[in-house]
DNA sequence: GGATATTCGGACAAGTTTGTTTTATATTGT
DNA sequence: ACAATATAAAACAAACTTGTCCGAATATCC
């Protein structure tokens, strides 16, 4: 698995977030119920996406999260420095601690191509440009698709 | 992390066993001790993939594991799909069970060429060309060196 | 056959990730 | 002030990964 479930849970939780209207802060219930994963498990994430500056958090009545920049100024790397920690760009497939140009495993010059292309891909994929893709409709964040239409039920 | 420490345990031992003599059994715990591994725990590893039929084992003395095939039919692809399972190659980024070209998640366009590369790098590598690499001195499979020229004691 | 060396297999233990529960704290509306 | 509603934080629990240990089976050598 190239992510952690707290990585992937984060990511929906901000592209969710990205689709709705940035005036009023967005409930970490919904959120959880949109995506179908744990409440309380998500509201940590999220405190700690808080803590690393990604959002805003507002106690009490009319609370929630909010992004702390616009869709566009988010990209992918930013939330995976922070949930799967800043080791996540200096990793070698092997798990050496040490493999840089100079000393490196038998894998290094295959390996950082095509990391370099992973790298790229995450630094230029913004919340913006998912977000988009969400509302064309032709796109989803989640398993069941029951869960992304309860919003309609009225 | 990309691979579990079990994934990379299994590539490393496998690449350490093709440099070696395919005539006689390698012992688990020669492996354990070159890779600074835990031998127990390697030795489990090592009889997973006994059983996914990448490796002979064979017990008493003169015992120990042996490539089934040969360092230039095995890829590492062979190796990480006993160790990291049969989902490892139809992994959605954002972790959705569906994730296929008709119902995709917001990230699947873009993430399949960079998955693509990853793919065919992991197809084209195999054990021998690891192996050479290691052989011509200039790469290394374990962090502390030390582990490496242990055989040159006598 | 007996001693020795090795894998095999399962049970056990520690650590990490994932998920739950509970209590505290802050904010708003009445 | 009080009730309602939300996050904050910490303790707890379950599941998975990683690592350890030990007895049994198997093969070789003497």
């Amino acid at each position: 698995m190239i992510l952690s479930r707290t990585s992937q849970y984060a990511v929906q939780a901000l592209i969710y977030m990205a689709t709705q209207p940035s005036a009023s802060p967005v409930l970490n219930k919904d959120i959880a119920a949109k995506l179908g994963v744990p409440a309380p498990y998500l509201a940590k994430i999220l405190q700690s996406l808080a803590k690393g500056n990604l959002l805003f958090s507002f106690r009490g009545r009319l609370g929630g999260f909010c992004l702390r920049e616009g869709g566009d100024k988010i990209n992918l790397m930013q939330i995976l420095l922070l949930t799967e920690g800043p080791m996540f760009t200096q990793s070698c497939l092997l798990g050496l601690k040490e493999c840089s140009d100079e000393t490196a495993c038998p894998l290094h010059s295959r390996w950082i191509p095509a990391k370099k292309k992973i790298m790229d891909l995450l630094e230029d994929t913004t919340l913006d440009k998912l977000a988009k893709a969400v509302e064309s409709g032709k796109y989803r964040l989640a398993d069941s698709p029951g869960h992304l239409f309860e919003h309609l039920r009225a």
